[in-house]
DNA sequence: CTGAAAGCGCTTACAG
DNA sequence: CTGAAAGCGCTTACAG
């Protein structure tokens, strides 16, 4: 049988003071006499007394509750390959100090989604995953002034704030690798255009090619989109198309992983015959056969960074937007080149 | 810059009814005359008004939220390998009833995470995901007659709704169909014994041998923990240990790739040298070498009926439980075995 | 340091 | 069919 419900009136008569003081030593007002404090602690333990939420919020004008909102179509969801570890650390990290995550998919309109949970104060301000350049959403939620933050730096907008990874400096580092290993035509199967990521990750490659005095070529560059199958199905047509391949880079493990099979297919095997590096370093990346070498990102610590960042803007705390490190993971699926 | 927002008084006076009928008008309470409704509505629509929720949530006592606990620790999230499709659609048909989905984690104590979303009144209920038999949280949910849905079916429990799919049915038809291609032993790499899912299939891959006459061995049988290097380890061990293996039943898809790696490793392959058969049909699935065989679940329907259900619970519906059926898709990767 | 009272923005029994 | 008013359970300016 579920107990009854105490409400602050309760708990203050109890304690024989009024339902101010209550919150008061609820919220940690520091003018309450300590000795009021513990005597409305003790009955507050006593009658295991939890606010009203609700109560609380429409009062306070504010909900505790921040949105996160992907697309339904397609598994977009998953463009964003840490996406399940995201979420659960920024909950976590969100729930430590009082904040939680309402999470809904969006049927194409995103717009009328963000306006529906804002509208309806269900959310205080939202989070945006796997933003292309020139993102809708965020000229949509910066002209309504709803706070935001954004994981990712996309262009062609600004005043926003973000939590990103060093993509560009990541693909360098890859490419760096595969240069010293003396490969001269280095394939790179890249994500989508329309990502921000992409573009960054191709800045990196043409950084590395430039550093080291070699020419770009745009028929090296390949688009997927992040998934298996992409990789798979353009590792063959590269294959096909030009026959003998020393090196190639995907922007994703998963890809990479579809390449190698592709590579298989036709007799090659990566760190045998041809050099493979992967980009997100997903817990399969360590198992395959044979292991991938890959660019980690700290997902962790950008989701936890992700929560602090967005709970200080909505507690109108000045932010910083951040650029996490990513790091070459060495492992198996390279060769040395032969010289050009 | 953020437009004004209305509130219920302003609309009621511009449309020059009292506020009790603008309610009644927003709810569809049939008693409102036709053209008052249009009126009312006239006037919301210019203004676009939105009510806020949380006052009405206040009122109603009831917050329209869904809540959705995962263990922060371990990947325990991932033991559902469905759990990114299964919060899309599960939040998608919510959303179309206008329910929500707050999500967050647990750390070790889940109990009081429980307590504390319903105490503060974030959620009216919760589903359950990832049970064991006799799970704790049934128990407290139950004890103090909070709302609540469970994926799965675990024992020694009663008097919960769940929704389930046929997880007997689907080892079921596994171990038949491994019996029919001629295998006569058979192992078994289940998952955890504490998940109710892995009780169901071990019935499952027992009803089957039983049928045909086969002895039940409990040396064939393994248990790891649904992911690839659980999978990877126990076939290393059974191929230490017995040397000749003609048929593997792998619980999950992620445990039967990992198998097949370790297969691969010794010169074996699904397909050709040994029969292996997986649980879930992962999208990775059609992609493997050889393509694997797997029992797939209906995902997507579990999920929006899981929605359904949990809403009619919450508003006083009469519920019953539901179990989807598996089926088994058969690619490439078992083998005619030897006869006995 | 503490309390009485107003008010956050809704819904709904009650009365007409 | 409609409205005046109470009340959901909090927080906080105001006054003392």
């Amino acid at each position: 049988m579920r107990r009854k419900r105490w409400r602050i009136k309760d708990i203050a008569k109890k304690a024989g003071v009024s339902t101010a003081t209550v919150s008061r030593v609820l919220n940690g007002d520091p003018h309450v006499r300590e000795e009021t404090r513990l005597k409305v602690l003790k009955i507050v333990e006593e009658f295991k007394y939890v606010p009203n939420y609700m109560a609380r919020s429409l009062r306070m004008e504010r909900s505790s509750f921040i949105g996160i909102i992907i697309p339904r179509d397609s598994d977009s969801a998953l463009t964003f390959p840490y996406f399940n570890i995201f979420l659960r650390e920024f909950a976590h990290r969100a729930k430590e100090r009082n904040y939680h995550v309402v999470f809904t998919t969006s049927e194409g309109d995103d717009m009328k989604t963000y306006e529906y949970f804002i509208g309806r104060r269900f959310v205080d301000g939202f989070v945006i995953l796997d933003v292309v350049d020139g993102d809708e959403r965020i000229k949509f939620l910066s002209g309504m002034d709803i706070p935001f933050l954004v994981i990712g730096r996309p262009q062609g907008l600004d005043g926003y704030t973000y939590v990103d990874s060093d993509n560009e400096g990541g693909a360098y580092e890859a490419v760096r690798f595969l240069i010293k290993l003396g490969h001269r035509r280095i394939f790179f199967i890249n994500g989508p255009k329309t990502h921000s990521v992409s573009r960054q990750r191709l800045e990196g490659y043409k950084r590395a090619l430039k550093n080291f005095g070699m020419e770009f070529e745009e028929s090296l560059i390949l688009n997927g989109d992040f998934k298996y199958d992409s990789g798979y199905t353009l590792t063959k047509e590269i294959l096909k198309k030009f026959g003998k391949i020393e090196a190639i880079f995907y922007a994703s493990d998963e890809m990479a992983i579809g390449g190698m099979k592709a590579l298989e297919e036709k007799g090659l095997k990566a760190g045998k015959d041809v050099s493979v590096i992967g980009f997100d370093d997903i817990p399969l990346a360590r198992s395959t056969t044979p292991p991938l070498t890959t660019v980690s990102q700290p997902i962790n610590e950008i989701a936890k960074k992700a929560a602090d960042i967005m709970m200080d803007i909505l507690n109108g705390i000045e932010v910083h937007s951040i650029v996490f490190p990513t790091k070459l993971v060495v492992r198996n699926s390279t060769i040395a080149g032969g010289s050009a």
